[in-house]
DNA sequence: ATGGATTACGAGTCTTTGCTCTGA
DNA sequence: TTCAGAGCTTTGACTCGTAATCCA
């Protein structure tokens, strides 16, 4: 009972979960639909942030190289935005609008509150509007005017002045590239080794930087980004995946998820009020100022580091966990001050790079106390002042060097410590770097090669630091930058797909630090969906070449193809159902590829990943009541022993057990398995009246599903019900009940088939734990099919008898009650009369009324005789006023059956005594 | 120094089929 | 005399996860 109260208490919070989940959900969904169906304005430019909060019309010709929606949680609704009343017209080319969904699963699990704080940056590189000539005017046009407030953050308030746009500012991406790499678009069946020119390029031209960025939209931070070459690593990554789409690949921006352990202190920062007593002289002040200053001799000192560390990451999901201090967003900083880069020759480099980050470590270093962090503090300074020889000989410039920050800050130049091979990087951060997550890889693309295998592959593309195809090396990096793998989701459209298998490779690690597989497919099943459809909104119209300009050509989705041109959306609508069809396979292809790789996980090299491994299984890890049933294939070994694989493995239960379960031990098996538990079974020895405990052993003895069949009771003959040992049936299931018996489950039918002398057996359906022991729970009773009706009817006749008589019961008690208040109030009138004249009126004091009110049911009878009672008619139901003084004294009412009237109509009772009083009683 | 194996320990889960006295 | 109900007293073996320790 215990366990299944607490089984139905987590079975009703995790429908709340499930419940609040879902909200969360529906919202995203019915945000997205709203996206898409808002109109053109939306779906042709930006979608609408806070930072638009203006009602002036302006006209806005801009190149939009980012359509990226913020929404921090799902209740902050995207039509919030939009009632800005924003009447700009604008006219962008949306090459990117990639979405990161961030901490869906985490929020729902910290608060059931429903306090989503998902942070979804959605950006679809699909929004772009085939029709919109505005690709070209603002690719060729540098004449136009471009409005400030789409670049700047609107949180200022003010409209800032309308500046000419640059040259910079209205460059695209597509224009920047060369004239060489845009005909790799016009290549059918591109593969891997194709996109390493264009990743060549990119990488060299745009390059991970942390600048110290007031607060603002991802979208500024983007075109930002754009503008200068340089960005944070999610912007950089973004960039790539806007590249990517606007040459008619399709493509899709991919994250490793930055969530909450699921374990609340695994990976809790301070609370910045602590962190700020802490640093106001708390007890580590002496040791963390020790690593201060040993930094501050090792870190040169730069103009930048002056600015405050507690500004807001670019990122909303660092900005966003940085709310209680700069703790979080310095590692979110740190994380991006580091990165990883494996060039395409199959040299890897290792690239730090120096930022603003750094003058928040000691601040932050004072603000934990864990032991980790105080190490990873000093191993960075340790390892900072090591390196920093070897930088400065290795460093070189940035490729571009024209960067005038890289000019006036040479401490932000890029740091490249070449390494032979990537593992042996990844370590070298690891050692030096210790408990914290730096330089990981967190985001990067997957472009879609038709070309590669025979069916196509998503290709893992990081851009940021030239990797192709290097989806085995993630996880490597991500491990040796402490960052954990635990979801890698795919943005495109407004959905989201979970590849986390092509990128993990010990999903053995990862499995026990997700949430609940079927919560969070039903999170992401919406999502996928979107996630499908955005990618098939991809249409390459490569078929018609000649038709369109290049420009023109670049990417529609759906919703986007009814805006444009009749005659463009016609080809759409012919191409749709052949795409329609082509995305399905791809996708359906994926999911095998995935799947495929859930069931060919490598074998672990160490024993205890066994102990909950999904696939294999040890078996020296198996537990009592487990056997390995067939024992083979044998998959390998682990220092000796032998692998098998999980599916072999096959629980044991007990002849009882398996009776529970409808099953029973064919009549050849014998036990596989046989436990011997030693129990202490106290006895008494009666004839010594001592207790002595005696210890014994006793068998258990255990069979597999393998050795059973279904349960075969003896069936019910001449209406008697074949009974256990002990004289009843234990219901455990429908499947235990005899043949040709029922289950009943009244209280008190017992008592039924006992007068009717039907053969019954008391229906045990559990037990409860009372007092310290188990005690049988019993409900209802098993009889023969055949009595099961004349049981029931039986029953209904009964039950209707102990109404009526329980009712005839609380009546009688009511009577007997009443007689008794008014025998009390008569008896006290009568001492009060009596004692009036003669002595102290203190006893009387109380029952100087002489009209007692009473409201109750009581009426006196319209035929009463008794001019002792009168009625006040002002109400049926009854307030009455009994003149007690007149109640004949001397005289007990008696209240006799017989004299009993009873009207039905009106549910009231009459109730007469043999002196002619009457009182009426209201059944209710 | 690191990672794997072993051990210890605590928390949680599963187990499971009165006896005696009192009062109606 | 019978029977229903209240009160009594409060298991213990096992599994699993985690941390500490040992060892190669």
């Amino acid at each position: 009972m215990r366990n299944r109260d607490k089984s139905k208490s987590q079975t009703q919070s995790s429908g709340t979960l499930a419940r609040k989940s879902q909200e969360g959900v529906n919202k995203f969904l019915r945000r997205s639909s709203r996206l898409s169906s808002s109109g053109k304005k939306e779906q042709d430019g930006f979608f609408l942030e806070n930072d638009l909060k203006t009602n002036d019309q302006e006209v806005v010709h801009t190149m939009d190289v980012c359509n990226a929606s913020t929404v921090e949680g799902c209740h902050r609704d995207a039509i919030e935005n939009s009632q800005a009343k924003e009447q700009e017209v604008v006219h962008s080319m949306d090459v990117c609008n990639a979405s990161t969904v961030e901490d869906c699963h985490r929020d729902a699990i910290e608060n059931s509150q429903a306090k989503e704080q998902e942070v979804v940056h959605s950006m679809d590189a699909h929004n772009a509007s085939p029709g919109d000539d505005c690709h070209k005017d603002t690719l060729l046009d540098d004449s136009e005017e471009m409005n400030d407030s789409d670049w700047e953050d609107g949180s200022t308030g003010g409209r800032k002045p309308v500046r000419r746009a640059s040259a910079e500012d209205k460059a695209s991406l597509l224009s920047l590239l060369p004239t060489h790499l845009l005909k790799i678009s016009e290549v059918s069946n591109i593969t891997a080794n194709a996109l390493t020119p264009l990743v060549t390029w990119f990488h060299d031209n745009f390059h991970v930087r942390n600048l110290a960025r007031a607060e603002r939209s991802f979208r500024t931070a983007l075109a930002t980004a754009l503008e200068t070459h340089e960005g944070t690593p999610e912007e950089i990554a973004a960039l790539s995946v806007a590249l990517f789409r606007a040459l008619k690949f399709t493509a899709r921006f991919v994250s490793i998820l930055d969530v909450t352990s699921l374990k609340p202190k695994a990976d809790t920062y301070e609370p910045s009020n602590q962190v700020a007593e802490r640093v106001s002289g708390g007890i580590f002040s002496t040791s963390t100022l020790m690593v201060d200053n040993l930094k501050r001799a090792s870190i040169a000192p730069s103009p930048v580091q002056t600015s405050p560390c507690n500004e807001k990451d670019d990122h909303g999901i660092s900005s966003r966990k940085s709310k209680g201090g700069c703790s979080t967003s310095n590692v979110a900083q740190s994380r991006d001050s580091t990165s990883f880069k494996e060039s395409t020759d199959g040299k890897s480099t290792c690239q730090v790079q120096p930022d603003t980050s750094r003058q928040c470590v000691p601040k932050n270093s004072q603000g934990l106390k864990r032991k980790g962090d105080l190490e990873f503090e000093m191993q960075l300074a340790m390892a900072i002042s090591a390196t920093s020889v070897e930088t400065h000989e290795n460093i070189h410039d940035s490729s571009d060097g024209n960067n005038s920050l890289e000019a006036s800050i040479p401490m932000k130049r890029w740091k490249r410590i070449e390494r032979v091979e990537s593992a042996s990087c990844f370590q070298g951060f690891s050692t030096a770097l210790g408990s914290r997550k730096v330089g990981s890889p967190l985001f990067w693309a997957e472009v879609y090669c038709d070309g590669e295998n025979l069916t196509g592959k998503w290709v893992h593309v990081d851009a940021v630091n030239a990797i192709i195809d290097g989806e085995q090396k993630v996880e490597d990096a991500a491990a040796a930058c402490k960052t954990s793998l635990r979801y890698v989701v795919a943005f495109a459209g407004h959905g989201a797909k979970d590849v986390t298998r092509r990128y993990c490779m010990k999903w053995y690690k990862i499995a026990p630090k997700r949430v609940n597989s079927t919560w969070w497919d039903s999170v992401l099943a919406p999502l996928r969906q979107l996630e499908s459809g955005g990618m098939g909104g991809t249409i390459k119209v490569s078929e018609h070449p000649g038709e369109n300009s290049s420009l023109d050509r670049v990417i529609l989705p759906e919703k986007s193809g009814q805006e444009a041109s009749k005659e463009y959306g016609s080809k759409i609508e012919v191409e749709s159902s052949v795409k329609g069809s082509f995305v399905a396979t791809r996708n359906s292809l994926e999911d095998m590829e995935l799947e495929t790789r859930a069931l060919t996980e490598p074998l672990p090299t160490n024993q205890q990943a066994y102990k909950n491994h999904a696939l294999y299984a040890l078996e020296r890890w198996l537990t009592k009541y487990q056997i390995l049933h067939p024992k083979g294939p044998i998959l390998g070994f682990c220092s000796g022993h032998p692998v098998y694989p999980r599916s072999c493995v096959q629980t044991l239960k007990t002849r009882e057990r398996w009776l529970r379960e409808g099953l029973q031990i064919k009549g050849t098996e014998t036990p596989v398995k046989v436990l011997e538990q030693s129990t202490k079974l106290k006895k008494a020895r009666v004839s010594e009246d001592v207790y002595d405990e005696i210890d014994s052993k006793e068998t258990i003895e255990l069979y597999g599903k393998w050795q059973l069949e279904p349960l075969l009771l003896p069936r019910a003959v001449n209406g008697i019900v074949p009974k256990n040992e002990r004289g009843q049936v234990d219901v455990w299931s429908e499947k235990c009940l005899p043949p040709g018996t029922v289950h009943i489950r009244l209280p008190r039918v017992f008592v039924v088939a006992k007068r009717l002398e039907i053969d019954y057996a008391p229906a045990m359906v559990g037990f409860e734990f009372r007092n310290g022991r188990a005690v049988p729970v019993y409900d209802g009773i098993v009889v023969c099919t055949e009595f099961k009706d004349a049981i029931l009817e039986a029953y209904a006749e009964e039950e209707e008898r102990r109404a009526a008589e329980e009712k005839k019961q609380t009546e009688a008690q009511a009577i007997s009650r009443w007689y008794q208040l008014l025998s009390s109030v008569i008896t006290r009138q009568k001492l009060n009369s009596y004692y009036r004249g003669s002595s102290s009126s203190q006893p009387s004091r109380n029952i100087q009324d002489k009209n007692i009110e009473t409201k109750t049911p009581v009426q006196s009878s319209k035929d009463n005789k008794q001019p002792t009672a009168h009625r006040k008619a002002n109400n049926q139901d009854t307030t009455h006023t009994t003149s007690l003084v007149a109640l004949e004294v001397g005289h007990e009412h008696v209240f006799l059956t017989k004299n009993e009237s009873f009207d039905a109509e009106n549910s009231i009772r009459t109730k007469r005594c043999e002196c002619g009083f009457s009182i009426q009683v209201e059944e209710l």
